[in-house]
DNA sequence: CGCTCGTTTGACACGGATCAAGTCATGTGG
DNA sequence: CCACATGACTTGATCCGTGTCAAACGAGCG
């Protein structure tokens, strides 16, 4: 099945082939079909806005396929980015547990499908099954863990090419091994990977170009290719 | 009763005259009874550790009176406090849930008294008391809403000065009306708020300086009194 | 084609990190 | 009771990094 902005749309959560190891769907059938009676599918095109700021939690939204990027502004207009949410996540969970406002906002960098599933829906949902109340705790377990890995970042390297080589070689962990070194897609603006540790725009450029003339990585268009690893985690380790 | 270091020690949990509302153990009778069954009581001095980053989880601790800093440290030494952990409040909890290694280490600002609860016994006990489940997800949702604040503090104000003066402010929810301003306690060294707010000991004396000087605030040992809260928003709202 | 958006590069000023020196309070031992 | 050590705070001088402003280039797209 097709839906709009051209992207696959898997209607039947038990034959979806995405579903993978870690998500919040990959239950066992009784708790899949609980799910499935209150899930509402659809999909996104890139830069559609979820939720944003103070909105109250209308319920939560499994991530499918694509990417949300998560934001907080502030009073100035300026916005930093906590985290890019990945398939089998859901976003807007401790908002729709607690029913206090949203922290932040949630915006699609991709065309993307995800799963909605009301508040009073889900809060049943978690209640009733075990299985679901445990991969809650799992998932708000991770949001807290890289809203640390995060705080460490910003609050412990100094320099601007340290926070920028932290985040590369955190990026590093989603690529693939490949006979030039580490390949994966970077599908950001240097404005928001600016936005994400917390630099200027172009010192993002200038740190970027600086690491290309070092050899230490290439890129091409949204794929970055990291050549020399060590050489990266030298630069934070010092 | 009383325990080493000068502290009253309440031994029982159902007369403990700490417990309020919020609290991990102010839970039903029934469940207070299952807790009061695995608890380990315990006192310490100031400074002392009660884990340490990377270490494997032993289990979880509630604070039942003090306060607890917790931090990150980098491979340099140089470390940052995520936060001071507040009565009421389980400490090492998302390590304890998923077993891996502690992200953060926790040290005894005050004398304090604790509940120690092994892992195992701490994780039967949420299994089997929705209660306690429920208290942990609250507890989750509220440390990972605190470290969002903290990266919206070090990411989004630019001056020191802002910085300083949100962490005088969040303080501030903590303390009480005097006729000369807001009151409240301040148990941290200027090192230790340099490392909240990600800046150096010599600037934050620097800017409390200055703050003094506009007369916003005035300090006399541990006890900052808050003069002009609209003139010390203003400087953030800016 | 011309618009817009993202990137690149340069010049410059300023904030704050760092180094250094000195004060104050508290505690220790002779 | 005094000399000394220790730890926290204060203040000043210096310098590097990076935020800001400005200008120009390239790519994608209607």
């Amino acid at each position: 099945m097709l839906a709009p902005y051209g992207i696959e749309l898997s209607e039947n959560c038990k034959t979806c082939s995405w579903r993978a190891a870690g998500y919040f769907c990959d239950v066992s059938l009784v708790g899949l079909k609980s799910f499935e009676a209150v899930k509402q599918p659809g999909s996104f095109p890139a830069g559609a806005v979820l939720f944003v700021e103070d909105q109250t939690p209308r319920g939560v939204f499994l991530l499918c396929k694509g990417l949300v990027k998560l934001t907080m502004t502030s009073m100035d207009g300026k916005s930093i980015i906590l985290r890019i949410a990945e398939p089998g996540e859901l976003i807007g969970l401790d908002s729709s547990l607690s029913g206090k406002p949203h922290e932040l906002t949630a915006e699609t960098l991709e065309p993307s499908q995800v799963n909605f599933v009301r508040r009073d829906a889900f809060l049943q949902l978690i209640h009733e099954n075990r299985e679901f109340a445990v991969k809650v705790t799992e998932q708000l377990s991770r949001d807290y863990i890289a809203a640390c890995t995060q705080i460490r970042s910003l609050g412990l390297s100094r320099t601007a090419l340290e926070k920028t080589v932290r985040f590369l070689l955190e990026w590093a962990d989603k690529g693939h091994q490949t006979n030039h070194g580490i390949r994966f897609n970077l599908p950001l603006t240097h404005e928001e990977i600016a936005q994400t540790v917390g630099v200027a725009r172009e010192t993002v450029t200038r740190t970027l170009t600086q690491l290309k003339e070092r050899t230490l990585i290439t890129m091409k268009g949204p794929t970055v290719v990291i050549c020399n690893k060590p050489g990266l985690e030298a630069l934070v380790a010092a």
